[in-house]
RNA sequence: GCGGGCGUGGCGGAACCGGUAGACGCAGCAGACUUAAAAUCUGCCUCCCGGACGGGAGUGCGGGUUCGAUCCCCGCCGUCCGCACCA
């Protein structure tokens, strides 16, 4: 009988799956991420945040990205002994799970409760310093009933109201959007192209705060540079002049028409006036001129599309209506309607001056219009085939001739105002936030609508207005309108039939305030004043650059708003924002061009690709934003489950600096996995020769001297670049600790008698656990564990190491010498040796001797312990 | 069009305050170990000339400042992002 010996594939030494477990209930028995809400023990507090996500189901890679760099920072502050909240929770609200209703005829909340438990799972294999006593969803009365409240002090407060108005309708989500949701003339989640629709909408009052929130922009000095300038742009602040033209004639009541202008110093060069399509005189001129009707329903049917503004040309109306010019007695200046006259902006009426203003150019140039030019440019002249916008001095215009620009914008506008025909006035691009969605999943707006007594807010002891269980999604629009009876109430006032109002709020307003519950999710008003005393601002937020604008901005006005009715005392909710970039991938297409996902293709050593399994070559595309319709998608789970949650972390962190994107590549997972598996290695070997309490008094050898210069030099560098978000630069100064300490394991092997070494190494692999840990955490407690003399210690509870800078020095220098700026050689010194020593020594060495011969040197530079540099005369 | 960022080996990237450019990783090549492979370890790895020593070029391109520039200044080119008829 033969004995086949098949021979076990060997074990990996440092066993993940049954270690990060293991470590995980090791932190959760020890409770180590759970805070207080207030504590009492006078540590400094950090709060790290990373944008809570949507519960789709699974995480994805920009969710491991996310998390990875929250937890790092999350642990390393934590190590450096502050009070770190780092909370999780759900951003539960949305349509994609009124669409699953639909779909699949589940309910939303048992498809969002079934996505939550999922993701949770998936969140807590990565092993994070979360406090997940803290976690909560939107869509829990219990969060969203404090949203509420919330609502109703704005309301109190003057923050919000109800009024008409234009919405962009998404005829496919079959709800309204703000503007920041329609992009290039279509709906953001469903592509849609959006339609103008007259709706009853609640509004928040953002543009109240626009002052303030565009100067603390100027505060904010831990927030990308880019963001604070696209906040900027977006509230748009622009200062200029409020102007009535007189109509020569009055009609249909009208008798002048408004104007805002920035240029009100070039009136002189103003030729033409001209009225958007949608504003009200043109609408009013319409009824009776079939032609300006036609022309208005022309216009409406252009969107704004960026290819639409690029190609449409100027077009324009002759309404026949001239105004008087407020300068110039008795001239008169023809009224147009215009297709590039925006009815949202300013008054919806413009001047044209054509020679000062590149739109105005087009439009006259193209009807024949005069072209006065009135500012002569500061240097050279007057182009003559477009616009001049720059500075200059006023020619053409009576009593603002000689005037600088800005000078004459100011004389303008106080004439004006003298006039009583105009005023200064500062204009905000920045417009309210209706907030109203004709949606059953939200956060129901907290209001009864009576015949009598009109919008009554639901009174606190009714709080909160809970969403019915029993609706159904068969019919379009929003269930809570169809619903047979949630909506009937008897007015809170005067107790007549009445009924609810039936929309909720867009889910921007569940994320605007989130982090203010973080701090007391349990409290019994919205957020806890002593909580959020304590924990608020965020000391460190972290999320997608696709945030920038709408959710930050919202959060800044929430913020603001809860202070201005006191449930708050800061004004900013973030103090540190961190943009990510986003995780990619190459991407693949099979021989009949269709997507293929990462896991259905087999690379072969020449680098091509084939269908696994198969001879079907594979086209290798494009490096680019992992998505599942272009299938370049890496399921965390998988990744996890074949290398472990830190060797994802490794990588994720190791790969590039975090605000770039980053490519996720099978090599790069692989090559952190080995080096998993290296640290491993090499803490066993150092906890197998520990020698146990040695004792290494003196300078030791110098082996166990340069090991020790490694450490602390590592400590003082890993700190550094952890503190600046460098974690790439972190992760390749632990490569180097731990190619050092290999080199100590050979030092060690040949001098084993050598006890200040094997003290050295042992610090080393210390320092190396500590260091690692916020990036490695289940490795770093393994470490920890074969080498701590007490194991009840975790390295979660150490302190971060500090360095001896005495250790750090260098025992030599290697000081560069350049002739005329070339390097030439080098010389190697103690440090601080005196200049004199070092550039004789310099000008003596071999290669530098042979270029200096018979040469005269005008100038010996010397930078101590860098470099010394002759310089030759010619 | 306006605003902003970024251009460094085959790739990701590093570089203190203007002071040895290319740390560290990935890929590649060579070698050791092995019956073999995997794993591991060692060495090489910007380009060009040269056996080595050495020399020349080199941080998108062109100029400037400086003893010395990836870094500061001027002018281009490319690329990415945001906003976009905002008066």
């Amino acid at each position: 009988m033969i004995e086949t010996v098949t021979p076990e594939p060997q074990a990996p030494r440092y066993d993940f799956r049954a270690a990060e477990p293991f470590w995980q209930q090791a932190w959760d028995k020890g409770g180590c991420f759970a805070v207080a809400d207030v504590p009492a023990d006078g540590r400094p507090k950090y709060y790290v945040l990373e944008m809570f996500p949507y519960p789709s189901g699974k995480i994805h890679m920009g969710h491991v990205r996310n998390y990875t760099l929250g937890d790092v920072v999350a642990r390393y502050r934590r190590a450096r002994g502050y009070n770190v909240l780092h909370p999780m929770g759900w951003d539960a609200f949305g349509l994609p799970a009124e669409n699953a209703a639909r779909e699949r005829r589940t309910h939303p909340a048992a498809w969002t409760w079934a996505n939550i438990r999922a993701m949770r799972a998936e969140l807590q294999r990565m092993g994070l310093s979360i406090d997940w006593s803290r976690e909560f969803a939107t869509c829990q009365p219990e969060y969203y009933g404090h949203q509420q409240r919330l609502f109703l002090d704005f309301l109190a407060a003057g923050l919000v109201e109800r009024r008409e108005s234009w919405v962009n309708w998404d005829p496919v989500d079959g709800t309204v959007l703000a503007n920041e949701q329609v992009i290039d003339g279509r709906g953001w989640r469903s592509g849609a192209l959006i339609e103008k629709k007259k709706l009853s909408q609640w509004f928040f009052k953002i543009t109240r705060f626009a002052p303030e929130l565009l100067a603390a922009l100027g505060e904010l000095d831990r927030w990308p540079e880019r963001v604070r300038l696209m906040q900027a742009n977006w509230i748009g602040r622009s200062e200029g002049a409020r102007i009535r033209f007189p109509l020569t004639t009055a009609l249909a009541g009208f008798e002048d028409i408004e104007v805002y202008t920035t240029r009100p110093d070039t009136l002189f060069g103003m030729s033409f006036l001209a009225l958007a399509p949608e504003h009200p005189l043109a609408l009013s001129l319409a009824e009776s001129n079939p032609e300006a009707a036609a022309f208005i329903a022309e216009c409406r049917r252009l969107g704004t599309t960026a290819e639409a503004i690029e190609t449409t040309e100027k077009r324009g109306f002759p309404t026949g209506l001239t105004v008087r010019h407020p300068f110039l007695p008795g001239r008169t200046v023809p009224v147009w309607i215009a297709n590039f006259v925006l009815m949202e902006y300013g008054t919806g009426a413009i001047f044209g001056c054509p020679a000062h203003d590149q739109r105005d150019w087009d439009f006259a140039t193209a009807y024949g219009l005069p072209i006065l030019p009135v500012v002569s440019p500061a240097q050279g002249k007057m182009p003559e085939t477009e616009a001049y916008t720059g500075p200059g001095t006023l020619t053409n215009s009576g009593f603002l001739d000689g005037l600088e620009v800005d000078a004459a914008k100011r004389a303008a506008i106080e004439r004006l105002a003298e006039m009583g025909w105009g005023r200064g006035e500062t204009n905000w691009r920045l417009r309210d936030w209706g907030i109203s969605r004709q949606r059953y999943w939200g956060c129901p707006i907290p209001i009864i609508h009576c015949a009598s007594c009109g919008a009554v807010p639901v009174p606190a002891g009714q709080l909160p207005v809970v969403l019915p269980d029993d609706v159904t999604f068969d019919l379009p629009g929003n269930p809570l309108d169809h619903h047979p009876t949630w909506k009937h109430v008897p007015c809170p006032r005067c107790t007549a039939p009445a009924t609810r109002e039936t929309d909720t709020c867009d889910t921007f307003v569940d994320s605007s305030w989130y982090f203010a519950r973080f701090c007391a999710p349990h409290a019994d008003s919205p957020v806890s004043r002593e909580a959020t005393d304590y924990w608020m601002p965020v000391d460190q937020y972290i999320g997608g650059i696709e945030h920038a604008i709408l959710h930050l901005l919202y959060a800044r006005f929430f913020t603001r708003a809860m202070q201005a009715t006191g449930q708050i005392s800061v004004a900013e909710p973030f103090a540190g924002l961190f943009t990510q970039g986003m995780v990619t991938h190459e991407s693949y297409r099979g021989a009949d061009g269709r997507w293929l996902y990462p896991t259905e293709i087999e690379r072969r050593t020449d680098g091509t690709a084939f269908v696994a399994g198969t001879d079907e070559p594979v086209t290798i595309g494009r490096i680019e934003a992992m998505s599942k319709s272009k299938r370049n998608t890496i399921d965390p789970g998988a990744i996890i489950d074949r290398y472990g949650a830190d060797t994802a972390r490794w990588f994720i962190l190791s790969d590039n600096p975090p605000e770039r994107d980053m490519e996720w590549t099978e090599a790069g997972v692989a090559g952190a996995y080995r080096f998993t598996q290296r640290l491993y290695r090499l803490a066993e070997g150092v906890a197998a020769a520990h020698p146990g309490a040695a004792d290494a008094s003196g300078d030791g050898s110098a082996a166990a001297r340069r090991l020790r210069r490694t450490t602390h030099r590592t400590i003082a560098a890993v700190t550094e670049a952890l503190e600046s978000f460098s974690f790439n630069v972190a992760v390749a100064r632990l490569y180097e600790l731990a190619g050092a300490m290999a080199d100590a394991e050979k030092d060690a092997a040949a001098a084993p008698e050598d006890a200040a070494l094997a003290v050295a190494r042992l610090e080393a692999l210390e320092m190396l656990t500590r260091l690692a840990a916020p990036m490695m955490p289940h490795l770093a407690e393994a470490m920890n564990a074969l080498i701590a003399r007490d194991s009840a210690v975790l390295v979660t509870d150490q302190p971060w190491p500090t360095f001896d800078p005495a250790l750090t020095a260098a025992e030599t220098v290697t000081i560069a010498v350049q002739v005329m700026g070339k390097l030439r050689g080098t010389v190697v010194f103690p440090p601080g040796t005196p200049a004199a020593e070092v550039i004789a020594a310099a000008e003596a060495e071999q290669n530098v001797a042979r270029l200096l011969e018979g040469r005269r040197i005008v100038k010996r530079v010397h930078v101590p312990d860098r470099i010394v540099n002759f310089v030759l005369a010619s």
